[in-house]
DNA sequence: TAAATTTTGTTGCGTACGCAACAAAATATT
DNA sequence: AATATTTTGTTGCGTACGCAACAAAATTTA
């Protein structure tokens, strides 16, 4: 930690609920990492409606891609959700070889490359969901992926039914309604949150 | 070019139209970037269709997310569409700081981090795309994104209708049948591959 | 523990869009 | 330039799913 203060320059900074952590249309110097609180970033399409595009909790990563793009706008608004302490790293001193050649310097370097690749990995098993034809199949590739992350085919999903509609992008009616047909169907077993796959 | 061979260990390989670069299931400890020739990353539904999920051009990057994350399987295969030639990296190598501490090395640490940043703004933008409820919004999405980048309101399409419909995840006919009435209601004007948004 | 709020499930209705089939235009191949 | 192949546009049909409205269950607040 102290070594994060020291050569990579990190500052802790502290949001309230519904603040702008980072703002449509702003450039971006620093990245953050969510160190208390949750966050999601949103943005608005045509007619005003307000359109959420990833969740990020405790341990996540803020413009991570943006930052990488020295003079790109945002083109999302990311808001805390709830009190919020983020840590933010200028992406300079990533690069900005310390006088004491530090370890941690390395360190930070390789954990940011790690952030940044899982996070297009997040992004593309959302991209294989979306991409599925049918609400059924959608649901399908989310759960099974799911379940091969914790490795289980009985798992408890991190998420409510209106997140995962959004997620999946189907109303939440439609996914209420086959997620029952499944059940009926014996493709899986459901109770509230705790799901199997048959 | 030649740094690159010597302290980046980099190394040329030819594949043949067809080939596969990468295997889905596979690990890998290189990522490549492509000197010559066109690839895609494809999977394969539950019913055995095939599934484009992007498409590499020349200067394009292979398997940039998958090697930051040592040990996971590929989700994809990517296969070559022509005959290529890629300069394939070692990940590892990008860390191994070399004995007369090279300019280069760092540079292409810096450009590894750029590629993988851009491959997620790429993926976010697409989501955007899918996210929209309509044909009509995820055409006007799309080419707004389009224009934007060119920073002009007319503009030549790279792709084609296909390929623009797998995009899109539309089918090929209501992407026709849409932008025809987009036309009409004077939203656009497009003749072929050269489009106008009004 | 009662009241309020959020989450989940259900169902009828209407339509946007997937699908299939065909025609015309553009491009490639011989 | 004649043939074959690819790309683009058009249209009718059927249905999967968006939408709205309501009820029940679960959770939170007072």
């Amino acid at each position: 930690m102290d070594a994060f203060f020291s050569c990579a320059k990190a500052r802790r900074v502290n949001f309230k609920k519904g603040d702008f952590i980072i703002e449509a249309g702003a450039t971006a110097n620093e990245f953050g990492i969510l160190l208390e609180g949750s966050a999601h970033s949103i943005k608005w399409d045509a007619s005003g409606k307000q359109i959420i595009i990833t969740m990020v909790e405790k341990g996540g990563a803020i413009g991570v891609l943006l930052v990488a793009s020295p003079g790109r706008v945002s083109p999302l608004t990311v808001q805390a959700t709830t009190d919020t302490t983020v840590l933010m790293f200028p992406f300079n001193q990533l690069f900005a070889g310390c006088e004491k050649k530090c370890h941690h310097h390395e360190q930070l370097l390789q954990d940011y490359i790690k952030i940044i690749a899982d996070k297009g990995i997040e992004l593309h098993e959302r991209i294989n969901c979306l991409l599925e034809p049918t609400v059924r199949k959608k649901i399908m590739t989310y759960l099974t992926t799911i379940s091969n992350e914790k490795n289980s085919r009985t798992f408890i999903l991190p998420i409510n039914r209106n997140i995962m509609a959004e997620y999946l992008n189907v109303e939440r009616s439609a996914l209420s309604r086959e997620l029952s047909r499944m059940k009926n169907d014996g493709l899986i077993d459901y109770c509230k949150n705790r799901f199997k796959i048959l």
